[in-house]
DNA sequence: CGCTCGGTTGATGCACATCAAAGGCTGTGG
DNA sequence: CCACAGCCTTTGATGTGCATCAACCGAGCG
């Protein structure tokens, strides 16, 4: 069961190369906190910024690593296809988030996952040489990347300490973890499209199980659901469901 | 049911200060190529060696991070408590592997994970203000680091990938994985020793089933078991059980 | 209007969990 | 020295959560 379909016009990226007012939005990010437009400016030279459509295809795995990037807007999920053809999605990246500059300092690395686009979305692309020749040397930067890379490190430990639990557990826990931004009462919307196959492979179960506990939390109204985009009604409940009796 | 029980004795770690000898074995590991034996005792000011026995406490989950370390010899499992009382293993550490080294940037960071000893082992406990202040600043250094880093993310990533493959599957991928040394031909020795339930623990699956796949192999002369060490016989008989046909 | 895609539901089956029992080994204390 | 407790391993019997298979619906689209 092959997974690769051509996506309708696989809609060439725009590619815009003043980037002047992305700097203003990339100084607002963790990233690069405490630092100046001017200083930003240089660390982003030869920078190029990605305008994608839904799916469009942005690194592929184990072409040749020569650029990462910084999501400015919208998600990018990051995956790669399993020995039997299904896909396997490996993490959600979103704004602020760096992607592939783990892999820079490594000759000839190639890129361990396939990126696309979920919705439309924009990402700064950066040379490799760029983060080898600038980034690296700047420790503040380096402080500021790790951070970024503990927190994924940290997420994929959560989900391994969560894999004896059951479906429902594993799901609330996901999605709890996509609105870690201002935890206010009530009313949390996931802020990305995510159909129930995306969720099913990032958790590596099938879809209808899925389905199966989602539309019961959509009966009780724990959550809704409005064109991929969900919106969390009773985060309570949901935090309900993370705690599966320790029998 | 809970898992934590007085190990006996608690066994007072040894602490030796002079670690002359240690910087000839540093210099061996990937993290220090490059680097002459003055620069990396430099780099170690300060740093403690720490002999440990089997199942010795070295970092607990959840207190303060002071010290990050270097594995030395024998072997470091990180792991957590589940909710419901279980262990889960994150994460086996072997000579020339860091420990912590990536929270050390963070403000009243904490320990991620528990760190324990498997059978006799050494490692060298670092400061954390080396790392801010000397580490930090070295851009060889950090790139070794780094490259540390992806190599662990990437067995994350394998293993994320392999979620729905069989158990025999993952037990295969997990073993295979721990020997990527050398791959010389037939005859592989899992270097740690790793009790079944300790397997188990690090794929999510109860004892008895990993127990089921090993005997099976064990009978089939795949591999051999000698008082927790696995000696792999066959590798091209467990590589063939990673290709679990894709129907 | 046929196509594909995402979501949904029900019937059936299987891989693995769970429970139970037992033997070997090691360290510990009476 | 032996009894005992823990841990690791093993094996069998039984149960179940989720996968699998199949079918259907509505929406968007060329």
């Amino acid at each position: 069961m092959l997974i690769c379909r051509l996506n309708k016009g696989e809609s060439v990226p725009t590619k815009i190369d003043g980037l002047k007012g992305a700097i203003t939005e990339l100084s607002g990010f963790p990233l690069f906190s405490g630092f100046d437009q001017n200083t930003i400016s240089n660390l982003c030279l030869g920078g190029e910024i990605r305008v994608n459509k839904h799916r469009d295809l942005l690194f592929q795995f184990g072409l040749p690593a020569q650029q990462f990037g910084i999501v400015l807007s919208g998600a990018y999920k990051l995956s790669r296809v399993t020995p039997s053809g299904e896909e396997s999605v490996i993490y959600f990246a979103l704004p602020g988030d760096v992607v592939a500059a783990l892999i820079m300092p490594q000759q000839g690395a190639t890129y361990p996952v396939t990126v696309r686009a979920m919705g439309n979305s924009r990402i700064l692309l950066l040379k490799k040489d760029i983060y080898l020749q600038s980034w690296i040397k700047i420790p503040d930067l380096i402080i500021q990347i790790q951070c970024l890379l503990s927190t994924r490190m940290n997420r994929f430990q959560n989900q391994k300490v969560m894999q004896r639990a059951p479906l429902a557990s594993k799901v609330a826990s996901l999605l709890l973890q996509l609105v870690t931004k201002d935890s206010n009462k009530d009313e949390l919307e996931v802020p990305l499209p995510l159909t129930r196959k995306e969720i099913a492979d990032n958790l590596g179960v099938a879809v209808e199980s899925v389905i199966r506990v989602m539309s019961d939390w959509d009966k009780q109204g724990y959550i809704m659901t409005l064109d991929q985009n969900i919106v969390i009604l009773k985060p309570d409940q949901l935090v309900h469901q993370l705690e599966y009796e320790a029998n």
